[in-house]
DNA sequence: TTCGCTGTTGTACGAATGTAAAACAAATCT
DNA sequence: AGATTTGTTTTACATTCGTACAACAGCGAA
């Protein structure tokens, strides 16, 4: 039997070659039925493959998880940081993408989903999540801080980490149902829902965040 | 060799015997390490009883998590029901539950996200998980509409479902935080961030949802 | 060109998986 | 008490899993 072709590519770009395959038959199979065999086929590389770039089936799917929270963050740390946007648009806008793609999305729910399930359970699972978790909070906070000022409101460090930890809850709990998809409702609706309710939880006056709902529209 | 002592039991004491078992064993294990084996054992009984109670282990799977969906929902609807409460005490009662045991749990927090990574890929999941997400939905917008009209705010239906919306994305998204104990902030705050962020969301005067905080102290 | 290196494939193996079906025992019925 | 039913265990089997390892192939260096 002749062998199979193949050619060799970077070991950064086999990398996430691999991690990536290893996202989408999690997000499809679950993690149970996401098998080294199935991950390699879809990485269009055979099995074996696997351990030359990782100690272990279980230390890649670890890996993808961190690649992926890595992804996220980094997407959220861009949103709302690109030109001198006033306090009250940049806030607007770091809340807003969460709920348009690709930060809305069945997949990246799917995954989330998955492997905060282990959590609990696999300390290094904890560790990436807390990690993402608290950068989010971070990024959070310090896009919170500025609006209060401008607005009056009183900004000492402890509100508006009780502040920032509320949002983060509303974010994370709307993208999850919202992008379930369970068609309850329109997500359409979501980031004008979102947006309502920061208002409401950083006690700002009506329409300082949703005014900028219309613009995003415009600008995309 | 001789066999293993038994005793029969009620069919329904067994059902349920299994599907605690796959619960614990899913929190415990994961999904993948979930085997047939190891929930029979946890639930002191032989592997080859699940076929005769489940037509396969996936269908006992997903019979365990329409069980712990109903459990969660049947203890929501319990909070803030029981005696003649003011319609804002009954709706912080609501919120707080989620932040305090039995609800607020790793182990449920494991499950849920645990099955939440099947919604979009396996439909029986979606399906469980929309009728909860609908149930606990619906639960809130009873409890809202009586506090808007009695504090004589707004409230159209389309406002209450708005409003039932968001602030299921708050209990959720602090809920999952909260239960996961990555130890950023101390959970004990969780009930009184919560409670503040939901009368901003539905713009409430300061205190109408927080001055209940002390009294669910006392009472237990 | 030839050599050496290593990324990559293919195969093999033990363990674990879900499931089927036979053997058995406990309760119920007659 | 004996017969019957059925809940339960046991054994068996095909499959799949993760992993180890030897063989091979592409590629740069000499």
């Amino acid at each position: 039997m002749t062998r199979r072709a193949y050619n060799r590519l970077s070991q950064d770009r086999r990398r996430t070659d691999l991690l990536e395959a290893t996202l989408t038959c999690v997000a499809d199979l679950g993690l149970d039925r996401a098998g080294a065999r199935q991950i390699a086929e879809r990485a269009g590389v055979s099995a074996g493959l696997i351990r030359h770039y990782f100690p272990s089936k279980d230390e890649m799917v670890r890996a993808a998880y961190a690649y992926l929270m890595g992804q996220m963050t980094a997407a959220a740390e861009d949103s709302g940081a690109g030109d001198a946007l006033s306090p009250e648009a940049a806030l607007a806008e770091v809340i807003a993408a969460n709920f348009a793609p690709p930060s809305l999305s069945g997949v990246k729910v799917s995954l989330w989903a998955t492997f905060v399930g282990r959590v609990r359970v696999d300390p290094a699972y904890a560790d990436i999540h807390r990690e993402g978790y608290r950068e989010f909070l971070d990024l959070l906070e310090a896009r919170i801080h500025p609006v209060l000022v401008a607005q009056g409101c009183p900004a000492d460090p402890a509100r508006c980490k009780h502040l920032a930890i509320a949002l983060n809850g509303l974010i994370d709990g709307l993208w999850i149902e919202g992008s379930l998809g369970h068609g309850l409702y329109d997500a359409r609706r979501l980031p004008a829902i979102a947006l309502a309710a920061a208002e409401g939880i950083l006690r700002l006056p009506d329409t300082t965040l949703t005014r900028h709902l219309a613009l995003e529209d415009e600008r995309s």
